[in-house]
DNA sequence: CGTCTATTCAACCAGACGGTTGACGAGCGG
DNA sequence: CCGCTCGTCAACCGTCTGGTTGAATAGACG
């Protein structure tokens, strides 16, 4: 098993037919039944999405009645957001400072002024 | 093949080791022997992950004597926080909407599912 | 009770995935 | 030229994945 959350969300927005769905759940709510309609596939294949998707966080599922609607839990973007913006981040400053090693050749790389303060997704 | 540039890009950070290696690649280029060096896997392996990361748009490989030094293509971040802020946002506005609904309460409200075809060319 | 609807579970299948080993081409260096 | 290193290609293997069909469960309803 993947196990680490990140994996878990990445790979289960690796599929289009799951990304559709949680686009659409961003409008509302839905049960399997009408999250399958649109598809092509059975309803039990989308029923196996949901559970890719609830494995990452990415849905719930409550209780009513016979029926098992899908709510879309949305914060766990950030975590992906987080590690993206992390990285860009550390690359453009990356690029910043090779532009300034190759015009003096480097024996001590000194930290460039980040532009951007890291609040918005300063990890650890 | 999945084709579908989105899809390339999850499916390629779905994957840890893929993840770290980017990670290290923010901090500088590297060979695809530096870059083998810290995982318990063959060179071989690596390789292909590498051939991953570059259908994905994430890295791209110039030549060098025999090596081969692998570049971060930092871009290619861009395609998936767009995805990702765009339906997050709709996510949090509908939240703040259904919110307006419940405390008017009308007696019509019916779940509007528009029809999305398992497609991902974001349609804008 | 029996049945209908909504959903999941189980078994199966083809294909992709991540890994291996082994062989090969491209360049440097003796 | 020979040999070495760097990297890729090819074949193979076990596992995961996305899909199927068919059966099972859970609750509403007559």
């Amino acid at each position: 098993m993947s196990a680490d959350p990140l994996s878990l969300v990445f790979s289960a927005l690796a599929d289009p037919t799951r990304r559709d769905m949680v686009a659409r759940l961003t409008v509302a709510d839905a049960t399997v039944n009408e999250l399958a309609a649109p598809y092509d596939v059975t309803v039990q294949a989308v029923s196996k999405h949901l559970k890719v998707l609830e494995e990452a966080g990415l849905v719930s599922r409550s209780r009513e009645a016979q029926r098992r609607p899908v709510h879309l839990e949305a914060e766990i973007f950030d975590l992906m957001t987080a590690w993206i913006e992390r990285y860009r981040r550390q690359a453009e400053e990356r690029y910043r400072r090779l532009d300034d090693v190759l015009r003096s050749m480097p024996d001590d790389v000194e930290p460039v002024l980040p532009p951007n303060p890291p609040e918005t997704g300063a990890p650890t």
